[in-house]
DNA sequence: CTTTTGACTTTGTAACTAAAAAAGTCAGGA
DNA sequence: TCCTGACTTTTTTAGTTACAAAGTCAAAAG
């Protein structure tokens, strides 16, 4: 198997691993099955990670990077208005997590070892909690929104709130699949949108 | 074992299983145990209920009962006002949750006939919502907050939005334990009392 | 010197099993 | 009507094995 350097190699095997887990899952995705998909052995996988998990978080951080990167287009969009950006982050997010929810992620983090993995997840948190905070400053900038005391707040607040809502929507949580029906995913995006309206609404000047 | 009539024993096993219940765990209590911290002969729990699920019901219904009686004296209390009682009703609830976690409720709505189950959950759900409806047309009513298109809906609203945020604070969805320590609960009220004051906001008069 | 591999060892997991514990039953007694 | 001891049935648990998957390494290939 050749290929121009390590880092290409690397991302190869990521995403046929992310073909794999999102396909099926991380748990029913074999290395040798990753391997027969890029046509080497499954001891060349080794040379690159230095174990399954490795893979594994290596795929999340890909595509959390993606999901931030495009949350970040729109948080920085000033075409459109700050209220209509937020709106669109539910949009954003609720498709990710719908693409994305057979990759484990709540299993991965119970065990792989806690200080590589959690500081990550709480990153990206940050990430995307600071985004929330720059579209709204973005709205107070424009004279959209009016000045508020804490804008970080504010959207930590917000943040919560819509990523509590699905989880209020998916009654069975211990259940591994963390997946939505189609009813239910509608449901939730019309009870975000109207929480999210709410804000918006408290946020326009009167 | 001399009772004054059935529905006392019944009582008195509710009330016994209770204790074990929340102590340790529905699942790591015996019939055995029930029956002999209150004297009497394992048999004799099955005079009174068909099967083990059945106190476990029961006992749920109690608590829930009890819970769902606390705010309604909340709702109807209109010595303070509807903020006040919608402030209030976030204590009440996570009082509650932290004082009956080790209920083991999803366990048991997943192994429990759903007929008999799911259909008392959504009638309490509903109940609970509600109440959270009448508090706020309470404070339309009073002229606290201005009239609404529908407060069941904003009711909803709230509802799940506080809800889901305490699911959001605990960060390992399938652990059974659903315990908050101190500092998470302490941050969840804060963030819970943050996104209310915002709805209130929304609906005082300016 | 970097990358790859087949053959290897170790580790984890699914499928049985037997023993124990708990659930649940019932004929008969107060 | 209420209660119980002695009983049967069902569920958990702890051990076992057998197989699959993870992970290693010396040596080959480029």
């Amino acid at each position: 198997m050749h290929t121009e350097n390590k880092d290409e190699m690397r991302d190869r095997i990521i995403e046929a691993a992310l073909k794999r887990f999102t396909h099926f899952s991380a748990s029913k995705t074999t290395m040798n099955e990753i391997a027969e998909d890029l046509h080497c052995s499954k001891a060349s996988l080794y040379y690159y990670f230095p174990d399954k998990n490795a893979v594994h978080i290596a795929v999340l951080a890909k595509i959390g990077e993606s999901y931030l990167q495009t949350l970040e287009k729109e948080a920085n969009n000033s075409e459109v208005s700050a209220g209509e950006s937020l709106m669109n982050t539910i949009k954003i997010r609720n498709n990710f997590m719908t693409r994305f929810c057979r990759l484990e992620i709540f299993k991965l983090m119970r065990q792989a070892s806690f200080e590589a993995m959690n500081n990550e997840v709480k990153a990206a948190k940050k990430r995307e909690w600071d985004l929330m905070t720059r579209i709204i400053e973005r709205g107070i900038e424009s004279g959209e929104f009016v000045a508020v005391a804490d804008p970080q707040e504010l959207a930590g607040i917000l943040f919560h709130a819509l990523m509590g809502m699905r989880l209020a929507f998916m009654d069975h949580p211990q259940q591994f699949t963390e997946e939505l029906s189609d009813a239910q995913l509608a449901d939730l995006e019309m009870k975000q949108e109207l929480l999210l309206s709410i804000f918006v609404k408290g946020l326009k000047k009167n």
